[in-house]
This record gives C-alpha cells, sequence and structure tokens, in this order.
DNA sequence: AGATATCCAAGTAATATGCTTGGGATTGGA
DNA sequence: TCCAATCCCAAGCATATTACTTGGATATCT
C-alpha cells in the first residue's frame, strides 16, 4: 500500500516551494534541479495541483509557482489527494467516486477500509506545509541548505 | 495508495475462516466458493498467511486450514501485513526491510511517512477478527447467510 | 525578436498485479 | 491398495499501472 511518486515527489516539491514563498515566481525548473526531479514529470504534478486550486502559476519568461495560500493553510493531506486521489485503501470508499458495490450495504470489511481511509486522512490533513518548514529549520540550524528535503 | 487483492482477498479469506471456526479443517475450496475467489489464487495467499503463523495447515483428504489462534487474537493488521507487506506509505520507513536513503536523518518529510504508518497500524491492529465476527452477525442478525463477505 | 516559462497530449519502457498452469506430495476413506 | 481430495510449489503470462520522455503550442518579459 505504498504511494505513488506523485505523491512523494509532490510534497517535496511543495515544501521546496513553500520554503521560496517570498521569493515570488518560483520555476519548475529551478525546484528541479534543488531536489533531483524531472521537470517534465514536475509540470504533470504541478498541472494536478493547479487545478486543485494549491498553486497559481504564471507563463513566460520570470513565470513559475507560487503558493496559492500560505503555508499554514495547506496541508499534505489536499496535497497528496490532489495527486494520489482518495488515500483510501479500497475504491468502495473513495471521497470522491466510490466504486459501485452491490453488497454495499452489508459489506463487513467496509468498516475496516473506512477506519484506514479516517486514520490516514487524520494524520495527512494535520499537518501543513508550515509544520513541515518548522521541522526544516530545526533539522538544519546550522547549515541553511535550502536545497535537499 | 490502495491495497491489492491480496490483503482484501485475505482478509475475507480469513473472516469466512474465522466464521467456520468450529467445524474443523477448512479447504480453500469451499472459501473459494462462498467468497467468489479463485481457489489457486488464494493458495498463494494461504502460503504467506501459513508462514506468518497465521493459520495451520492439513493436507490430503477432509484436510483444509484453520485459524492458529482464537478469532480475538488475530488482528486485521496482522493479516494485512503477512499478505501486503508493511503498510508505510514509502519504503524508507518499513518497519520490515526499511530502504537504504542516504539523508534518513535529515529527511523533513520521512514524519510525515512515519506518522501516516502508524496511524495505519493503529486502527488495522485495533481490529481483530472477532470484531468482525460481530459485526457480521449484527448486519446479518435475521438472515443468517454465512455467506458473502 | 527571442529567451524563458507554463501548458497539453501522446508515446513508451519497465514494473507490478492478478491471476493461471502444471506439476508434486500427503492424507483419509472405499 | 488405490483414488480422490487436499495442500504445496514454481513458473508462466496477459493486462494494467507507473514513471517518466517527447514534441509541440502558447504566453510573458526583456
Amino acid at each position: 500500500m505504498k504511494l505513488s511518486t506523485k505523491g512523494r515527489y509532490g510534497v517535496k516539491a511543495m515544501l521546496d516551494l513553500a520554503l521560496h514563498n517570498s521569493e515570488g515566481n518560483i520555476s519548475l525548473k529551478s525546484i528541479a534541479e534543488r531536489q533531483e526531479l524531472s521537470e517534465n514529470y514536475l509540470e504533470q504534478l504541478f498541472a494536478s495541483l493547479r487545478k486543485a486550486g494549491l498553486v497559481k502559476s504564471m507563463r513566460g519568461a520570470m513565470g513559475g509557482y507560487v503558493l496559492s495560500d500560505s503555508p499554514e493553510n495547506i496541508t499534505v493531506g489536499s496535497v497528496l489527494r490532489a495527486l494520489e486521489g482518495s488515500l483510501a485503501p479500497v475504491s468502495c470508499v473513495c471521497e470522491d467516486v466510490a466504486t459501485e458495490c452491490s453488497r454495499y450495504e452489508c459489506c463487513v470489511t467496509k468498516m475496516i477500509w473506512e477506519k484506514m481511509r479516517d486514520g490516514v486522512n487524520q494524520v495527512v490533513d494535520s499537518i501543513s506545509l508550515q509544520n513541515l518548514i518548522d521541522e526544516y529549520h530545526k533539522l538544519n540550524k546550522d547549515e541553511d541548505l535550502m536545497f535537499f528535503i
């Protein structure tokens, strides 16, 4: 039950963006270089993040992305769900597009999947980008690399 | 971040086994028929469950499987981990074989994955097969089908 | 005009999933 | 003693998913 690279890269990229939040538009090129990710692949991730309203984009020279809201108001959960879809462990209890199941009402195991879904959501919704920034500065107190995350 | 069919089928099959716990050896054939699963595929799942010590097997005619312990003492978590491996969302925080990472000590996002892992484990380890049996009887109070789960 | 960006749609190699197939070994009963 | 039922084991395999790459179009600043 692993996250795909979309979720992992997406959180990294969003934290990178948050750490450079005051510097205006941030290009995917610079994020890709700092985090050692494929720029073209990041494009796809940021298309989803933009559609989810988490980032705003500016095209052209000096263009790039900025967070749509302050880091305190963007949770890891919203980033992950924007990129991975529902974090439910089975599709029948997805918040977005729960797949139909004939015995939905009498399914015993459904209770498990719902609790797992809620447990995961509770964790990721309680972590904001600001929490990650704070953690970052705590870990990198001396050497301020602003680099690998 | 979905479970594979191994985890889903495995929980269903283990609940089926628990519901027939008093009837001696239960063949995969009968479980496969009741739950509409592939018998051959179930063989693979039960190989893992047996290695994990969750079921005991008896070969030959009248053979089959029984739970190794009472349903109260077998958790959904142990079943899922036996079949899916660690439920950690990324491999660097797997309990079993965490993959190496050069920046393990200074990784900011690691905190997220650990919390997700712990959150999921807490949920699934708090649900026993007996809890599912109780739930089953509650939902099927009138018609006692002993069939679909 | 031209460099630097985002945007968008396909294409693709590698990997994982969800089984099936084909055997072998063990056991209980006729 | 034989045979049917069962677990056990290793491979094979079609399909789907993943993790990108490629090739372009469009917008913006200098």
